[in-house]
DNA sequence: CGGTGTATTTTGTGATCACAGTGTGTCATG
DNA sequence: CATGACACACTGTGATCACAAAATACACCG
């Protein structure tokens, strides 16, 4: 009914390409202006550009790369007030994602988010910000998957999109030693049922985590 | 810095294409369920298939457009549950883009809207289904243009561009009669300076005008 | 006359090519 | 040694083509 969203079997070149770009922009694994091409990317995957190509124009559809004047393809470099738009976006679509998948919580989904979670304790030791990275994500819509609101989960995965190579910049720069910071927070809520402290813990969750952005200036324009 | 979203002098073929059918799709000429072939679209925008391609390509990922696993590519027809949550992304993003837009918003802004109005109430004594849409978006673009969120507001204008086809499907059968219905209370919390009643002016704006949707079942199959 | 099989047309996909614009590197010159 | 212009390599764009899958039309058989 809703094909293109969830669908594991297709597998069209474009639709390989697409994936495997899109992971590695929303996980961090390439630095904000990184510059890209059509023929690289198609060698790198073993296919021509022409699926490169849409699967570039998808993703700069949702953010994840923007392309010059002339067309030339990179990762975003993001103004500080869109970090804080972006941001904002995040605070106020995860607590409803949230509170929609409270009444659906039960233990099993709880226990796989503490699991998620301590994987993510353990990349923060490792210092693996990649690692970091992908299972916070993880554990979100982890979360959020159960909300069954896929239009809104998209919009929000939209988003995550447009951060990935910012946050992996940011995290980069300064080096958790700390634990994830809110998590316990948003479990515990789940754990009571508690409306209430979840949507306050994933705001918190969410603007804390990227709040120490506007901080080194280096090339504030606007 | 951030092309591709508000600069008119940029003119490939496949942006024609992009922003042709995007408008086609947002102002609700295609009914829901309508198919496209990428060399119909070649044809209609005289180009070859390969911009056709890009633009469909890029359409689908905004959800403008959906494609078969075959490929096939046409409107999407939602599901109740789709266009309620659809509704409820609305009513969750554009009272705070209101919100954001109300310190900003000076008399010449609602003078603006007011004049978009009256072509809006025009349309609807017309039985014009395609410009009613059109100048309903404007009414709320334009107040929204001013909340400088252009993020927010992009993720808004997927979520109309996905609501499209239903929209017309739904203004065509039920034939409205009276004038725009909340666009008064907009307009007047915006002279007062009312943030509280702004929001809630937008909220019951939005969903006073999708609720009606759930009614005719025809097939409801999930 | 209805249903089922096949044949034909239509469709999207991916590769390749020619082309124009851009950026970069280099070499000559002041 | 610095600065300028020029040339070459590179990049994205759009058109075209061969191909396979799908949908449609059609004819044949029960």
């Amino acid at each position: 009914m809703r094909p293109g969203f969830s669908d594991p079997p297709v597998q069209s070149a474009h639709d390989r390409v697409y994936r495997g770009l899109r992971l590695q922009v929303m996980h961090g694994e390439l630095l904000p202006g990184t510059a890209l091409t059509l023929r690289g990317i198609g060698k790198s995957f073993d296919v021509s550009m022409t699926p490169a190509r849409e699967a570039v124009r998808r993703l700069t559809a949702e953010g994840a790369l923007t392309m010059s004047a002339s067309g030339r393809v990179a990762t975003p470099e993001l103004s500080n007030e869109r970090i804080e738009e972006l941001a904002s976006i995040r605070a106020l679509l995860e607590p409803e994602l949230a509170s929609r998948a409270l009444r659906r919580a039960h233990l099993a989904l709880i226990g796989r988010m503490e699991s998620i979670n301590e994987a993510n304790a353990r990349a923060v030791h490792r210092q693996d910000a990649v690692e970091y990275i992908r299972t916070n994500l993880e554990f979100h819509r982890t979360l959020y998957l159960r909300a069954q609101s896929p239009a809104m989960l998209g919009l929000l995965e939209t988003v995550w999109l447009q951060l990935g190579p910012t946050m992996r910049a940011l995290y980069a720069r300064l080096r958790r030693t700390a634990a994830p910071p809110h998590h316990r927070l948003i479990l515990e809520a789940l754990r009571a049922g508690d409306d209430a402290a979840l949507r306050l813990a994933l705001r918190t969750d969410v603007t804390q985590g990227l709040r120490h952005l506007a901080v080194y200036p280096g090339e504030a324009r606007a």
